[in-house]
DNA sequence: TTACTCATGTAAGTAGTTACATGATTCC
DNA sequence: GGAATCATGTAACTACTTACATGAGTAA
């Protein structure tokens, strides 16, 4: 149930729409949590209904309208709460590494796709997760801005500082995924290499228990 | 839907009951994904009915029966099918970050404590994915042992090497948390040095946009 | 006989995804 | 006038979790 204390902090630092708050889920620099719109449309009414939100219907040009949501004093007992709160540790259950595990039931390219892909990727996140480290260390983000704008200036350095450190150890976290991928793609060089020439063909398809000879 | 990918790659090793699966599965340093026992054996029925598994009735003592599960022609072509295609990078969605982008909301005392857990718990897995990685680079454990029973000699090296390269992956993982989580211990130390004597109150509690009074 | 592991499920609920649907506003 | 963006939803579905339920086998 972490989306309701997502939705909750981010409104904490002012009123929002749902519109708004979707698209701090998606920007990928800019959120450690993402969901569709769907489903915040969905969590923001359930939210209204237990009293942890308030919205405002506000109006939107000529004849339109649109809900601007506040927390509440029972949205803030519920942040305060889930923050003092200690949750046991996830399980693993990561499908990059789930195939990793098992690429040989492809050829050496298709390998070297997968290892290629995860390297460019977490270069592209990690330096978005670092531009946006930086951002916040120069105070230099709307919702950042307005938190501090309403928060005692002796809270400040902790607010800032909390968030650095998570953006940095995103950065980090994409730094190593980058080393990963790049130890894997020297791995496949070296098994090619011991391999000889072997063309694009699966290393080792899977095969159903009846059909298998004996260890060749 | 990674879940019977998982299942089915278990399988190519070697016929299993759902029991057997699902322990694989619970085995924190044995496997990187998770899942209840109630969802492994709701898939396995649904890859049955697909035809990518097939059920042997076995006897099991006296009176009972077991279902041994054995992967398919139409399973094994799955499995190459899911190693060939792409999957495009999943969106962050981690509890852990998540709140430790709000530690400012809790005192002192309390950012501390969720980053020690973090902190140990992490250790205690580098540990365990390192010592899978050693058993897996020995060649030994059972399921890897069954594996390369019926794979051809040439094979052998690659299917060891994308596992160690994953549990060797996943330790350096965890031990990038360990830092993470050690960096935020400092920083927390720091911000307490900064703050002078403040017991173990809340740092900056959540609070509705009504009661705000203009940044002290 | 008691406790533990082996073994398999159902049922109800929560969380998240995908497709479909609508309409106003703003900027070119 | 057309395209992009703002804005809000419903409905159907898939994935995962939790609680409940049962019973045989095995070793002390």
């Amino acid at each position: 149930m972490s989306l309701r204390h997502a939705l909750l902090a981010l409104l904490e630092a002012g009123p929002m729409t749902g519109y708004e708050l979707a698209k701090q889920f998606d920007a990928s620099a800019g959120y450690v949590w993402h969901a569709h719109h769907p489903q915040i449309y969905t969590e923001l009414r359930r939210l209204e209904a237990e009293g942890l939100v308030e919205a405002e219907e506000a109006p939107r040009g000529a004849a339109a309208t649109k809900r601007l949501y506040v927390v509440t004093d029972a949205g803030c007992d519920a942040l305060l709460a889930w923050v003092a709160e200690s949750d046991e540790p996830a399980r693993e259950r990561d499908p990059v590494l789930l195939k990793a595990t098992y690429l040989e039931y492809g050829s050496f390219d298709v390998a070297r796709g997968h290892l290629r892909r995860h390297r460019d990727h977490h270069r592209r996140m990690a330096a978005g997760w670092e531009a946006h480290a930086d951002d916040l260390e120069r105070r230099d983000t709307t919702l950042l801005r307005r938190r501090l704008a309403h928060s005692p200036r002796h809270a400040h350095e902790a607010i800032v500082a909390y968030k650095v450190h998570v953006y940095r150890g995103l950065s980090e976290r994409s730094r190593g995924e980058v080393r990963w991928a790049e130890q894997g793609l020297e791995l496949v060089d070296r098994l090619e290499a011991d391999a000889g020439p072997v063309g694009d063909s699966p290393v080792n398809p899977p095969t159903p228990p009846e059909r298998r000879s004996p260890a060749s």
